[in-house]
RNA sequence: GGAGAGGUGGCCGAGUGGUUAAAGGCAGCAGACUGUAAAUCUGCCCGCGCAAGCGUACGCUGGUUCGAAUCCAGCCCUCUCCA
């Protein structure tokens, strides 16, 4: 498997990024001999990316590492069309405003993880409402409409998902994978673009956008895809006890962020390690052994590596000590999500209030649960008043979320 | 345009006049066991309220009825076949 002769092929495969390629000897004779410009397309649908593209985000920090040129592809024209793919129903359509706002939002994340700028392999990032938005609907038809037929379209998975389930699939969303394909066509006319890669599910559009490259340019270009990250016992990755991993400070701290990792099964920690750190190959070899309770160790290098990369080593070197503090020492880390309790506050509004609950009703029902603690005695009475003092209290439900109350 | 089927809680899916805030499953949360793991077992799982209680909820709007997710009418949407 590993007899790829090119860096970037070599790195990409023995850290498990590799699901499907389309021709996987001539993109590694061409990376082998020139600088091979990538792109990813992200959506621009959230303010914020979450770890569901962390992984492609990874790939695309590979293609740097290994000496190549990542392009960020912002859907901002795409996004007004939203993706099928993976999706039983249709999107909300956003406002071209909140559209160029998240697309801002999100450039901040890339900066983590790729250096931009004007050299041959600095990442640069794109906006496909550049040539989108500018479209003339009969001459795209004429001159792109013309290499796809509705008999291959309509055997795409994203297209019979919706079929199948008898949910509706409107002529906009039918649209999204040519617009797609015509992004890698005029990246490739752009920018010299010869890969795009994704997530496995973005094999079929991918596909289409090289059959197209080659038909309208007869240019030769290619698709890598990843295998879609699910934990070992089959969830989808990507969900914590405060919501969704978002990849921005303001929406998920980094203590949290550090949390979700630490909290990973026994049987990811060292694909994950692989996917998610820069440590090299032969430290993960020796983390991902050690043998029952010690591979806890090995986690916190997994949270702390991958916090580090993401919020800066500080940051994650702080989030650990406040595990380390609240979680072997039974006492309270400074890292841990505060809650200014002001004049007073019933607990279940305070455990609302940090997210822990959902709802008050809810909160009261782990009380009732035993569940609760503050100071890590168990509080039974649910209409408790809080009221701060000049210690911080801790308080907590389950064995995973603190919090610090404030005065 | 015609004929048929259908729209139920995050998802799947029962329910066809009344102990129905709505079976069951999945997902989720908590407890036990552990190692902040997995597996397993147990409990919880619309909201507000300390509580009594109240408010919402079975596509939408009206109606029948003491009482409707369930019956009737109109509308919207989806699917299948026909034109």
């Amino acid at each position: 498997m590993s007899s790829f002769r090119s860096t970037l092929m070599r790195l990409l495969d023995e850290r498990g990024y590799i699901h499907q390629v389309t021709d996987a000897e001539a993109l590694d004779a061409l990376a082998s001999r020139q600088v091979v410009p990538g792109y990813i397309g992200f959506d621009a649908t959230a303010p914020s990316l979450h770890v569901g593209s962390l992984l492609v985000i990874m790939v695309l920090r590979r293609l740097q590492q290994a000496g190549h040129k990542p392009i960020v592809l912002m859907g901002g024209g795409t996004t007004k069309v939203g993706d099928p793919s993976g999706k039983d129903e249709s999107r909300k359509l956003l406002s071209a405003e909140t559209i160029d706002a998240n697309i801002a939002s999100i450039r901040r994340v890339f900066e983590r993880f790729l250096t931009f700028g004007d050299g041959p392999t600095d990442a640069i990032l794109v906006n496909n409402a550049d040539w989108l938005d500018r479209l003339e609907y009969i001459p795209f038809l004429r001159d792109i409409g013309r290499h796809f037929t509705l008999n291959r379209m309509l055997t795409f998975d994203s297209v019979r998902l919706r079929l199948d389930r008898e949910q509706p699939l409107t002529f906009l969303e039918f649209n999204y994978m040519i617009l797609q394909a015509y992004d890698f066509l005029e990246l490739s006319r752009r920018v010299h673009c010869r890969l795009q890669l994704g997530g496995s599910d973005q094999w079929g559009n991918i596909v289409n956008g090289i059959e197209l490259a080659r038909r309208a340019d007869g240019t030769d270009v290619f698709g890598l895809t990843s295998p879609l990250i699910t934990t070992s016992d089959g969830a989808k990755m990507g969900k914590t006890a405060a919501g969704a991993v978002w990849l921005d400070g303001d929406l998920l701290s980094p203590y949290d962020y550090w949390q979700f990792w630490r909290n990973t099964q026994d049987a990811d920690v060292g694909r994950f390690l692989k996917l998610f750190t820069d440590l090299p190959l032969e430290d993960i070899g020796r983390l991902e052994c050690l043998p029952g309770a010690r591979i806890n160790d090995a986690k916190v290098v997994l949270a702390t590596e991958a916090t580090a990369m993401l919020h800066g080593r500080e940051a994650a070197l702080a989030a650990e000590a406040t595990a380390r503090e609240t979680f072997a020492g039974g006492g309270a880390g400074q890292d841990l999500p505060t809650l200014s309790l002001g004049e007073g506050m019933n607990i279940a509004h305070a455990l609302t209030a940090l997210g822990f609950t959902p709802s008050n009703k809810e909160a009261k029902r782990k009380i009732a649960e035993g569940a609760v603690r503050l100071d890590d005695v168990t509080v039974n009475d649910p209409g408790l008043m809080l009221s701060g003092g000049d210690e911080p209290l801790k308080l907590s439900l389950g064995k995973k979320k603190h919090a610090l109350l404030l005065k």
